[in-house]
DNA sequence: CGTTCACTTGAAAGTGTTCAATTACTGTGG
DNA sequence: CCACAGTAATTGAACACTTTCAAGTGAACG
């Protein structure tokens, strides 16, 4: 049997769009929030959910699939932002500035759930405890980013790499999934991008951890041997 | 004549907690909102606005002064996750976890005006602008990591220095200032853990600057003498 | 006036990058 | 279904930048 995509669309009823809408308080008129809910999209691999300066319309929670997002400086110069999974809210830095700031791209066929801005702040007025819950994922943004800030800032190669299939590994266990086997859908220069590294070294840490005993790596298939290791240099504990 | 601190109170009535509580729609009644802001602190250098851990209550406007972020990891690290100055909203972070997650101290002689949550989210039932505003200053917030995460993920020593002075000398136009001469109030192992360098490389870096003619260094008092250079070596353009 | 802490500077070492070459995939058309 | 082309991934060697370690200078404060 083949290991499992992370990413494979899946029932994610505890995440997402479901944190979003169904999770409001008890009373609520649900059959209002399904509005918001129904408009379904369904992208390919390499397409774009949305890109910079796109005018700013619509949110977005991705139902399955994966999603990258990344940052274009003037120079020229790329910068991964984030990989997305089921349950993740999109489009959320657009807010200031009326315009999508990065560039949204689905790694895979991924589907998502488009929610018209206009249509929200309409809602939310009715609903407060949508707004709250609008300020709740977006305060827990701002905390992802800054674990990713420290990993940029202070980690060593060996430690990011850690970190980051770790993080895949939750994300995957979060949408219901057990497996230590599972697959990437993203390159592995995207990763590196990703990680503030360069593609060679990404590579040679995955064979390192292979060596290591660590891992098993298969192209982008990815089995975690020893998780208790993977953690230890996650943490920069220098015991194998 | 000394130069003026970069973060000496000063009047910025066009950002922080104006922008929050000031620029909303013409005809509400700003007497209710003169509530939110009137519950000023004043903080001594070192003092802690809040700390990890401690119970999510308010939310704080940067009135003058100059605050220190920082992340603290289980293994004792730390990552200095930013610099905020007059017009700063902090502890937006704390909303998902009804805890603060980061340390907030006092770089000099600090006035913040504290907004308790309760009080701030009883208000914006009532006038839903607050609540839009409130999404602005976060989706903003989530927009500048993301330039940091650029720069910690992308670029080399030099470049990371010079962003960051032209943010701090940004930061203090936008407050009025115009002098391109200002005094940090960080040291420089702050800095140096901000931008992911060592203390060491911040130092030779900035003495680098001086030798090149782009700025003027004495010990914390930073004179910048060729702007469009600085620009340059922060875009990453390889000439002089 | 001396102790302390912050900052600077130098030399050696290390980690990741760059450049280059090879191998492994993927997808397309014959 | 195979061959081919093009892209992705791996590996090696030389190099560069930043770190680490160590020493020295300078400013602040009792």
């Amino acid at each position: 049997m083949p290991p499992r995509s992370a990413y494979t669309p899946i029932a994610c009823t505890n995440c997402g769009i479901y944190q979003l809408c169904y999770s409001v308080g008890g009373d609520t008129d649900l059959s209002v929030l399904d509005t918001l809910v129904k408009n379904r999209k369904t992208i390919k691999r390499g397409d774009f959910l949305y890109r910079t300066g796109d005018q700013f319309r619509a949110i977005y929670a991705i139902r399955g699939g994966s999603v990258k997002t990344s940052l274009l400086a003037n120079d020229g110069r790329v910068q991964v932002t984030g990989f997305h999974v089921a349950g993740k809210v999109l489009g959320l830095d657009a807010i200031v500035t009326s315009q999508y700031n990065c560039e949204a791209t689905a790694l895979e066929t991924t589907g998502v759930c488009e929610i018209h801005f206009s249509r929200f702040e309409e809602l939310s007025k009715k609903i407060p405890d949508l707004q709250y819950k609008m300020l709740k994922i977006m305060s827990q943004e701002i905390l992802d980013n800054r674990e990713l800030m420290m990993l940029l800032g202070k980690m060593s190669g060996e430690e990011r790499l850690a970190t980051y299939l770790l993080s895949m590994f939750n994300g995957l266990k979060k949408c219901g999934a057990s497996s230590m086997q599972f697959s990437l859908s993203m390159s592995r220069s995207d990763i590196g991008n990703y990680l503030g590294l360069t593609v060679e070294t990404v590579s040679r840490v995955f064979s390192r951890f292979q060596k290591m005993g660590v891992l098993g790596v298969d192209n982008k298939e990815i089995s975690i041997v020893d998780v208790e290791a993977l953690r230890a240099v996650a943490d920069g504990s220098e015991n194998a």
